[in-house]
DNA sequence: AAAAAAATTTAGATTAATCTAAAAATATTT
DNA sequence: AAATATTTTTAGATTAATCTAAATTTTTTT
């Protein structure tokens, strides 16, 4: 059904499949060119030949979108990826910052039968370890509701279920502060002059600038 | 240390380490081509990188031997390897006749971290499926003696310890005959026209020809 | 040791993925 | 709507890994 890609080209259908989110539509070849760390002659004659597989559409200057059969493919190495993270994470000890890189790899071994075993045996996870939903085996994307905590109200108390940037950075920064998934917090205050909060969590309380509270997605506790 | 090597690369220093350990000393081109499936020419190209990276020992028309470093690498790939298959089988429960092609993928993940965690997820197994050993982090491997059944004993009391070849077909039809790494069998006879052997196994009596004796690897068990 | 056979290497092409620099198309500004 | 800026594509090269066909070296046979 899917014929075998080579690593360059899954990496450029999932780059269309993640940048397609964003945009809603068509993606430009700068964008992925950017995301991709190379260049936009080159992305041009990528997608091309993306386009004679029938895995893109595309028309000249007008930028380009996954067709159903290249958004399946990309949905299903997200499914690996995702898996493969939360392998990392809960059998190997690995911390959550330290698992991209080798999932990256690990995300293009192309075999079914091994992702639905990898699957079993994790017992069925709907998340990784960073809160992005996996793809069940059909493609579908569990979409749970969620918002950056930037957008909160004061006194609410919310569940971390995401993170939105899942660079090591952050994700360091995070669990110096003892942010995690899952966590509780409430706001107990929002500074009108930097848009930082005051927040409370596991009984302690500190503050997290917006730029933090942009990449927490939360859902409401309760009021 | 060990520099980034392709896929290709890697793939040419194991299948000379592999070949080395039959010829004893060096490896001709078209062996290595053989087992490659590849073309003599390809191969005299990619040795002669691989001479420029210090990783064999080359001299025109005289065949290629690892350096030190070639046979470092090529070892570390094999561990990888058959560490992968552990976890395969006995995680996921493939059979031990589907795993080889997967491990041939998973092997080429660069990551000492990865492996030294797997090897401890695994509990630090000393053989993989087919009874071959995993070589330790420092590249050594531990050579059990053994010999194949072929030349046995009659009356003699023998346990499997390896197959000395692993291919599907050769696997598959242990498992139907019940045969399986670890189990002991007694020598009834030997016969002399064919070579073939009727073993006792399992308290079944049965008949194998000299070709399966040559492949299974027994050590002695008592007399 | 000469002739024949086999193995190995070289020369020259090919394909995939990339690049730089220049050209063309589209978008933005005035 | 003209001029300018930005984006995208094309043209032509480059690198890695491979191939075929021809040339060379080594090995085997007679």
């Amino acid at each position: 059904m899917l014929e075998t890609l080579s690593f360059t080209e899954e990496n450029y259908l999932k780059a269309i499949f993640s940048l397609s989110k964003k945009t809603e539509g068509s993606v430009s070849t700068n964008h992925i060119a950017d995301k991709l760390s190379t260049k936009p002659s080159s992305v041009t004659d990528m997608i091309k030949k993306l386009a004679d597989k029938m895995l893109v559409d595309y028309k000249k200057y007008q930028g380009v979108s996954l067709t159903r059969k290249g958004r399946k493919t990309a949905v299903s190495i997200v499914r690996n990826h995702r898996l493969w993270e939360v392998f990392l994470v809960e059998k190997l000890n690995f911390k959550w910052d330290e698992v991209h890189d080798l999932a990256e790899q690990l995300e293009h071994i192309n075999s079914d039968v091994l992702t639905e075993r990898l699957d079993a045996f994790l017992d069925y996870p709907t998340h990784d370890p960073h809160g992005d939903p996996i793809p069940d085996k059909n493609g579908n994307i569990e979409q749970r509701k969620s918002e950056p905590l930037a957008n909160s109200e004061i006194g609410k108390q919310y569940e971390i279920i995401r993170v939105d940037d899942s660079s090591d950075n952050f994700l360091k920064y995070l669990d110096k502060k003892g942010i995690a998934i899952g966590k509780i917090l409430t706001v107990i205050h929002k500074e009108i002059f930097d848009n930082s909060l005051e927040i409370n969590i596991d009984k302690k309380q500190i503050l997290i600038t917006e730029e933090v509270a942009k990449n927490l997605l939360v859902r409401i506790k309760k009021q």
